[in-house]
RNA sequence: GGGAGUUUAGCUCAGCUGGUUCAGAGCAUCUGCCUUACAAGCAGAGGGUCGGCGGUUCGAACCCGUCAACUCCCACCA
């Protein structure tokens, strides 16, 4: 059959998806080899694939790839994460905007029936696409963290981690969406700059005389004011209401007098206390700071560490409540006005003053957040993390690139706060915790086993129980994956996990560093008494060209389906691997994309080029070929130069640097094998090849596909197809590796020496003007006659010139290359300029000679003599004696110019 | 405010234990080629005080200090 002028992709892909699929060489199973796993990080169960994942993915597949070609028991389970807040945000927008139905307006069941239908629909586009990219995932190990055995698995921790002491039900700031009347995550809220407003209030201070008695609201003290005041800086005037306290810095001179005095808040005249903190910056605003432990979170921390009461002055919808007194059912804006009219008319605002500052907003209605107190399940972190961290610290754990996160990974888990846990949604786990009508509760996997508990703690039998509304966090599921997508929870000690588990290696972006990665390590510990993984590869995030973050809003996130459709999976593939060092950012542009596809077609032209020889072999025999050397030089030197590369790019897998290996495959195919050693190779026109050489010139051409196939896995399963008639079976993506033969250093220097001959002919040819049809005469000077040979045939066509004789002196007139232990004489009938040649050497004999001026300074050197390490001397005096020979060459070349 | 990272050619980045074959690659640019696999190609060329300054060293892109610019993470100053 006759092959297409460019390489198609579309069609081989999905062809070699297909059969591998049918083949099943993706599926693992436990066996008797070795097992390297890999869990997915599971992608939002209705989301797309981002450059981001792109990235992720392709990293895995090439790890994974690369591992069962060289023998492993590869797996790597994909699956999808149910992502509780995104989707039933993106669910609550589907039904708004198709449907016309509210939220409010379902009940939990109706609405949870929805969104499982959602996720039907949508949940299959990420699996999709995995495909397409040619991720050699195990379809038949498919999780979704809210499948049966994932939800039972999550619940069982829960209860587990309850009664251990783990997890407790408290009271906590957090940030609140007014708006939708739900707690929000941190994640949740959006930092915005804005202009806002300062108000300088006065706070009278109080007559230590009536002081007398609490401070509590519900009794508010008149206490007779003095005349002094102390001023106060507020952006939020409307939450004066819920002031316990003003705060100073013990060291403020401004405010020493005032030690143990009071001050009445304004509007309520509450008595409250004036305390000290360093917490309060001396030099913002008056360096006096009202606190409202209610509703802002460092005064919350402030009021637990001095003990202040606690007052709420808002609504769940953010208008104030009757704890606040004036203004109630107000909303929280109006209020403000109305605070600063009636402060102003009282005469207690002094100033105004615009300053810009960072508010949180709600992503999700864009409503300003509200920090709020309210009562949440948190996880006790310190034990886990001591644990997490020490896995990490002792090495067990190996994070890559470097050690670069450790830092921030060790500050995270020695600071680390209690984990909240709890979700006012209804996607995503529910939280096992039944309250009886006089709101007693217990922990338990179901309804009956809450009711037995119930039973036995308080004798109640057949108690009427109500379930928490609130749901899990995403993470707290999320952070059992490479335990239960093996069952390794519901099913402990099954096959699976004892086999699988630790898995080899995560591959995830560093963003989600403490959320994820530090979580399921505690999470391992905890259940497995062992780390999930040995290795952490983060890579950078991918921005565009411009450095800009990938975004829906700015549009600047191209398509993957679309990429793929234009360059084809395996050039994308190397597009995002090729410009992506570990852990760095990486700025995507279609132009590399490019290069992959440009690189698909300069291999799929030489195998049209090997492929057109396999018609004309020649076996040894007819003889046409017997004056050639029995050792054929080009194929020992690519021998040499496939099995150099094998052993680099092995040492770049060890160390993860995954894009310096596809560099060096990359250039080994372009450069040494198709521009130098098919070239050398390459037989006249319609001439016969030798078959031998034939045979191994395929068998290059396979190694190179197979060290290539972790990253452009279908060109490369195509090629090796396409070069020979495989049997059912023989298929690259499952061959093995060989082991890399030992170098035969000197056969590289000769090919070295042949590169840079060929290089400087060429020059001498483009200079000169010299046409194809101009005859060249090269004469080979050399006292090795198996130099001679070896040389002889592939310079000859080279240069194509018309004879070439074995000389051992050169003819006046030509131009002479000099080499180690070989010269070349070029003769030509024109005459040939040799000034920029000249020129070249004579740059060249200049930087020879600064170089052995430096090196014999440095052997000069008696400091260096002593300091210096014995191979560093050893290799300078090598330097030396090269450097001396290379200058008496060129000397040589520059003479007979 | 705390922490981390980055700064090398026009652009994106390599450069692993300091040692002039280490100042590199790819892309882009320019020049010449439709040479019998490939113009998505081939053969060449130009382009950099390795962010600034100071130090250590026989020797610094590499180590130390300092300054500057940019990026990210954490905290979220009323």
């Amino acid at each position: 059959m006759e092959l297409s002028k460019n390489f198609e992709p579309s069609f081989t892909e999905s062809k070699w998806t297909a059969h591998w699929k049918a083949k099943g060489y993706f599926n693992s199973l436990p066996d008797h080899r070795p097992p390297f796993t890999v869990v997915i990080p599971p992608p939002n169960v209705t989301g797309v694939l981002h450059m981001g994942h792109t990235l992720n993915e392709t990293v895995q597949d090439i790890l994974i790839r690369r591992a069962r070609m060289n023998g492993y028991n590869a797996c790597w389970v994909p699956g999808s994460d149910h992502a509780s807040i995104a989707t039933e945000a993106k669910v609550v927008q589907m039904l708004e905007t198709e449907k016309g139905i509210k939220k409010a307006d379902l009940s939990r069941e109706e609405f949870l029936k929805l969104a499982f239908e959602w996720k039907e629909k949508y949940g299959n586009i990420i699996y999709h696409q995995i495909e397409k990219l040619g991720c050699s995932v195990d379809w038949n190990r498919v999780n979704f963290t809210m499948d049966e055995h994932y939800y039972k698995a999550v619940i069982n921790v829960f209860v587990d981690l309850y009664n251990k002491g783990l997890i407790y039900r408290g009271a906590r700031m957090i940030n609140w969406d007014p708006s939708a009347k739900t707690a929000l995550s941190d994640e949740e809220v959006e930092y915005k700059e804005i202009q806002g407003t300062l108000y300088y209030v006065k706070y009278f201070i109080a007559d230590p005389k009536s002081e007398a008695g609490s401070i509590k609201y519900e009794k508010p003290d008149f206490g007779s004011q003095t005349s002094d005041f102390i001023v106060i800086a507020t952006q939020r005037p409307e939450t004066i209401m819920g002031d316990t306290a003003v705060c100073v810095h013990p060291e403020d001179d401004r405010y020493a007098h005032l030690k143990g005095k009071k001050v009445i808040v304004p509007l309520v005249n509450r008595t409250v206390p004036l305390i000290f903190d360093e917490f309060v910056d001396k030099e913002f605003g008056t360096g006096a700071l009202k606190i409202t432990p209610a509703h802002d979170i460092n005064d919350y921390n402030l009021g637990l560490k001095h003990h202040l009461e606690i007052i709420d002055t808002l609504n769940e919808d953010g208008t104030l409540s009757e704890a606040a007194q004036v203004f109630v059912g107000m909303d929280r804006f109006e209020a403000r006005k109305k605070t600063i009219e009636k402060l102003k008319a009282e005469g207690l605002l002094i100033k105004e003053e615009t300053y810009s500052t960072r508010l949180g907003f709600s992503q999700r209605t864009n409503a300003i957040a509200e920090p709020r107190i309210s009562t949440q399940w948190f996880v006790k972190m310190k034990e886990p993390a001591s644990k997490a961290l020490e896995a990490v610290l002792s090495g067990k754990i190996k994070i890559h690139p470097e050690e670069r996160f450790s830092a921030t990974y060790k500050y995270w888990l020695e600071n680390v706060k209690d984990w909240c846990i709890s979700r006012q949604l209804w996607w995503g786990q529910r939280i096992p915790a039944w309250y009886d009508a006089e709101g007693r509760f217990v922990v338990a996997t179901d309804e009956e086993k809450a009711k037995e508990i119930f039973n036995t703690q308080y004798s109640l039998r057949n108690v009427q129980l109500k379930q928490d509304e609130d749901v899990l966090d995403t993470w707290f599921s999320s952070w059992l994956w490479p335990i239960e997508v093996f069952k390794g929870i519901s099913d402990p000690g099954n096959k699976d996990i004892n086999y699988y588990y630790p898995t080899s290696v995560l591959v995830t972006g560093q963003d989600i560093i403490f959320f994820w990665v530090a979580r399921m390590i505690m999470a391992g510990m905890e259940y497995m008494q062992q780390k999930p993984f040995s290795d952490v590869y983060f890579t950078g995030m991918v921005r565009d060209k411009q450095g800009r973050k990938m975004s829906k809003q700015l549009g600047n996130s191209p398509d993957l389906l679309e990429l793929i459709d234009r360059f084809g999976a395996d050039a994308v593939r190397f597009g995002i691997m090729i410009a992506s060092p570990a852990g760095n950012d990486l700025l995507f542009d279609d132009s590399s994309c490019e290069q992959g596809r440009n690189f698909n077609n300069k291999i799929w032209n030489a195998l049209k080029l090997v492929k057109s020889w396999s018609e004309r072999t020649t076996s040894e025999e007819s003889g046409v070929l017997n004056d050639q050397p029995k050792e054929n030089f080009a194929t020992a030197w690519f021998e040499n130069r496939l099995n150099e590369v094998k052993n680099d790019v092995e040492k770049f897998y060890k160390d993860f640097r995954l894009s310096e290996a596809l560099k060096n495959i990359y250039s080994l195919i372009w450069d040494d094998f198709c521009s130098w050693y098919l070239e050398w190779v390459k037989p006249g026109f319609k001439q016969p090849i030798e078959k031998e050489v034939y045979e191994k010139t395929v068998y290059f051409f396979e190694e190179l596909m197979q060290l290539l196939h972790p990253f452009m896995p279908f060109v490369t399963e195509e090629i090796y197809h396409q070069l020979k008639e495989r049997k059912d079976g023989d298929d690259l993506t499952i061959k093995q590796i060989p082991e890399v033969r030992s170098l035969k250093p000197e056969v590289l220097q000769q090919g070295k020496l042949l590169k840079e001959a060929i290089t400087l002919i060429r020059d001498v040819r483009n200079k000169n003007n010299l046409k194809t049809k101009d005859s060249i005469l090269l004469q080979i000077e050399t006292k090795n006659p198996g130099l001679y040979k070896l040389f002889e045939s592939i310079l000859s066509k080279q240069v194509n010139s018309k004879a070439t004789t074995y000389t051992l002196k050169a003819e006046s007139g030509s131009f002479t290359l000099v080499g180690n232990k070989v010269k070349f004489h070029i003769i030509t009938n024109s005459e040939i300029d040799t000034s920029t040649q000249k020129q070249k050497l004579l740059k060249d004999l200049e930087y020879q000679k600064g170089f052995l001026a430096s090196v014999e300074k440095k052997l000069s050197n008696e400091r260096f003599m002593q300091n210096a390490k014995p191979d560093v001397v050893e290799s300078e005096k090598k330097k030396k004696t090269d450097a001396l020979e290379k200058i008496h060459l060129l000397q040589e070349s520059i003479k007979n110019l």
